[in-house]
DNA sequence: TTATTATGTTATAATCATTCTAAATTAGAA
DNA sequence: TTCTAATTTAGAATGATTATAACATAATAA
């Protein structure tokens, strides 16, 4: 019962697998990933159903949806505003959990109503410093 | 003679038509929206010459690339280091001119070494404003 | 319970952005 | 002007995502 009022929808098997593997994910993971973790418990779990469990628990607030990545989207289950550290090399994603007070001026804010903002931050990764070092 | 040192790069009439339509572009264009414009003048254009040409402006930093809208690759002509006012309703993109020096405690940077930062301001634009108003 | 209805799942087809391929063309160097 | 490597092109291939329609299941009411 407790779950049901938590996510406010039908809680099928395949959908409780999907949650239960977004459940203190960290990894900011891809339909595919997502497809492939959860398919292995449920084989007949069908893509159709990721991208549609994904899209209800977007339009419920449970999970965000990412567009760090050009090649494809990422989820988010974490709702906590937070940034993002990104490994330029392995595209790895690490949260950060800060809140920067960001003002933009009149002049700069072009009339536009300002609801938000998010921060990227880019560098290398500790494995990938790791394996250039082992190149050299 | 001065485009070609600038460029680097064979300068074809498709490629100078594509540097055309992206100098002092401040709209943030997808690809496809390069082709559209393009293959006007150019009706005989390829997609894939619109794909090569960024690719190679691209590796030579005079684009870069954003991963804003989940949906599709946008091009950016300006390279000079800023940050983006994006509306959540039309996905219209503004830049903005400043730099902010945000920085990170040791805890918060995971042993990455970090090279850089964006951030993106989410609100709405003038223009959605505006039609908001006029529908209710 | 059982019947009814609404919702979810599935396989499959369709779509869209992007990349690949191989043949034909061309910019720029010699 | 000639040559060659780089570029362009149409079209096929790929990969992510969305749409469709038949089927299955959960929630609800009798």
């Amino acid at each position: 019962m407790t779950l049901k009022k938590t996510y406010h929808m039908k809680l099928t098997p395949q959908r409780l697998a999907i949650l239960e593997y977004l459940e203190g994910n960290k990894a900011h993971p891809s339909a595919s990933d997502i497809y492939k973790a959860v398919s292995e418990k449920y084989p007949m779990m069908s893509f159709a159903t990721v991208y549609n469990t994904l899209d209800t628990l977007r339009g419920k607030k449970h999970v965000r949806e990412l567009s760090i990545d050009s090649q494809k989207k990422r989820f988010d289950p974490n709702l906590k505003p937070h940034h993002h550290l990104i490994c330029l090399e392995c595209r790895a994603i690490t949260d950060v959990h800060r809140n920067f007070a960001l003002d933009l001026t009149d002049s700069e804010r072009f009339g536009y109503e300002i609801t938000g903002n998010h921060v990227d931050f880019y560098g290398v990764c500790p494995k990938c410093k790791r394996g250039r070092r082992s190149k050299i």
